[in-house]
DNA sequence: TGATATTCATTCGTATACAAACGATATGCG
DNA sequence: CGCATATCGTTTGTATACGAATGAATATCA
């Protein structure tokens, strides 16, 4: 009965877990670092004040205008409390435009503006650019390597 | 001079990039995706209203206190801005005490309370539950590839 | 049809995240 | 010593991020 695996399940902790468990080593500060460091490559490079975010939500409207504000902010992996506020940010610049669906009185039909193509005809390639620095230590093998492991992880 | 690669810098973009180019294909796109779903892990599993960030900054001073709150910040990747908000709640909670520097008129020194300690105790193992059920579509060679490429993008 | 459930958008509250500006304090060097 | 520089902590403003609650509109199904 005593020195079992594990203790009172969740009271206690053995020293060693104490010991051994390294903040800076575990997946979670990895990918939020990793995170910053890509927010970070795209702010700089990135011209309008665009965010990660604010671009997301513009390129795949382009994808899949028109659609609803939440079909946008599903597509782009955005809580819906979160999309709307991208969403009114892009509009109070001019880049996207709200209307109201005839067919359901519940949605908000979003679309891009001329403007709002015409920022991701100035951009797109800046993006490009920012994927390839983020990836930048990399080589090809990596890139494709990471991006199938955080595809698994997702 | 027509034709050249680039046309005028960044003003006009060829539509084979507009075309080619899919936001849900860009490794930033995938970086914030897997860190959404760890936080959602940990949201889920860890006890006590911690997040990701207060537990980091809780178990990194365990291993450096005391110090002073810019370089808890530096050590755990926090804007100084950011470390204090996080520093200010958990020493609304309880679990870390502040002093000022003899030394340094400026330093605000951090140390972790009885409370903090024993907030550490009671979650370290359910920490390690959140690595490991945030990696558990990866095999374990996987596991080490991804730290890996992670380490060196950061 | 009518009650129930679902979806959509909004709002509120809390918590990162970071740029920028600020005052207070230390440190460096001539 | 005195001044330029750097560091520390704070504050403000903007932008995600998400849980939770709300009201309006729609869908489902007994």
């Amino acid at each position: 009965m005593a020195g079992a695996k594990k203790s009172d399940s969740a009271s206690q902790a053995p020293a060693s877990d104490l010991e051994a468990y390294k903040v800076d080593q575990q997946i979670g500060f990895f990918l939020r670092q990793a995170n910053q460091r890509h927010v970070a490559i795209f702010s700089a490079l990135m011209g309008d004040r665009l965010t990660t975010t604010q671009w997301a939500a513009l390129t795949k409207l382009r994808e899949i205008q028109p659609t609803s504000q939440n079909q946008l902010g599903r597509d782009t992996a955005m809580d819906v409390a979160t999309i709307k506020g991208v969403v009114d940010r892009l509009v109070a610049r001019g880049y996207v435009a709200t209307a109201p669906d005839p067919q359901d009185g519940r949605r908000l039909i979003l679309s891009l503006t001329g403007e709002g193509e015409a920022a991701i005809a100035r951009n797109i390639k800046t993006a490009i650019a920012v994927t390839d620095d983020t990836l930048s230590p990399l080589t090809s093998g990596e890139r494709m390597m990471l991006i199938e492991l955080l595809r698994k992880i997702c």
